[in-house]
DNA sequence: ACTCCCCCTTACGAAAAGGTAAGTACCGCA
DNA sequence: TGCGGTACTTACCTTTTCGTAAGGGGGAGT
C-alpha cells in the first residue's frame, strides 16, 4: 500500500470538499485546465510559476484518483500527455466561485499583495 | 514574532480563502459557531468530537487574527469565553455553501462514511 | 557528440501541521 | 482533602507535506 489513507470518513460536506482541494497547487491547477479545457503537463508547470514536477505529477494523479481531472496519455515520442477538467472538476470549480471572490475581497480588505495581477479576477 | 508567516502573498481568491479555511477543524468551528450563533470554549470542545484543547486555542486564535471569530472574555470566576462570529466569518460561512453541498454530493457518490449523520446537511 | 525536450520516478531532507501529556490558577462541592 | 470544571500554555514527539536534486529513455535539433 503505497497510499496513505488520505479520503477518511468526513464529518460534512465542507469536510470531504477541502480534503479534495487542499494541496498547495491544486486550486491553481483547476484554474489553468478551468481556463484552457485541454493543457499538456509542461504548459501546466509553465502556467504555475514555481512547481516542481514532482509536485505536479503528485497532484495530478491525485486528483485523478479524485476523479477531478482526466488524464490522457498519446504514445507517441516525444510522449504527449494532455490534462483536462471531468464534470466533477468543473461543478467543483463552480461551486469555488463564491470562495474565489470572499478570497478576492479579503484580499482587497487587508491590502494583500498579489503575485500575478492577471489572475485575481479568481 | 511568534507568527509564522502564513499569511503569504496570495496568487488568487481561492488561494486567500483556503489559507484562512484550511486547518483540520476550521471548517467546523465555522459550522458550530454559524449554528448556534455564541459558544463558549467548552462548548465548542464538545462540539468537536477528537480536537485537543491545544488545536481549539490554536484555531481559534488564527481565525480570530483573520478577523473570522469575536472572542469576548467575561471576568469572572470560573472564567468564561464567549466565541461568536464576524460579518466575515458569517460571509464566509455563506460563501462555503455551494461547496459544502459539493462535498455532499460527493460523500454520496463514493458512499463514504460519515461520522456524525446530523450534520451531513453541511 | 552534445544538448535539449518530454514526462515522469526515486531518494533524501526540511518544514509545517497535528497529537499527547502535563502544568497553571482559581473556585465550588463533597 | 481531594476532585472536577474553566480556559488555556508549554514541551515534546510523530505524521504529513513540500522542496531539491538526480536519473531515465528516446528522439530531434546543431
Amino acid at each position: 500500500m503505497a497510499k496513505a489513507p488520505r479520503r477518511g470518513p468526513y464529518i460534512c460536506g465542507i469536510d470531504a470538499a477541502l480534503d479534495v482541494v487542499s494541496g498547495k497547487w491544486k486550486g491553481l491547477i483547476l484554474w489553468e485546465l478551468d481556463a484552457h479545457r485541454v493543457r499538456r503537463f509542461s504548459e501546466l508547470r509553465r502556467g504555475l510559476p514555481g512547481v516542481s514536477e514532482k509536485m505536479l505529477t503528485q497532484h495530478l494523479r491525485e486528483m485523478e484518483e479524485d476523479g477531478l481531472v482526466h488524464r490522457e496519455v498519446h504514445a507517441e515520442v516525444p510522449p504527449r500527455v494532455e490534462y483536462s477538467l471531468t464534470e466533477h472538476g468543473r461543478t467543483l470549480n463552480q461551486a469555488l466561485g463564491p470562495l474565489g471572490a470572499w478570497g478576492v475581497e479579503r484580499i482587497r480588505r487587508e491590502g494583500s499583495e498579489v503575485v500575478d495581477t492577471a489572475k485575481t479576477s479568481h
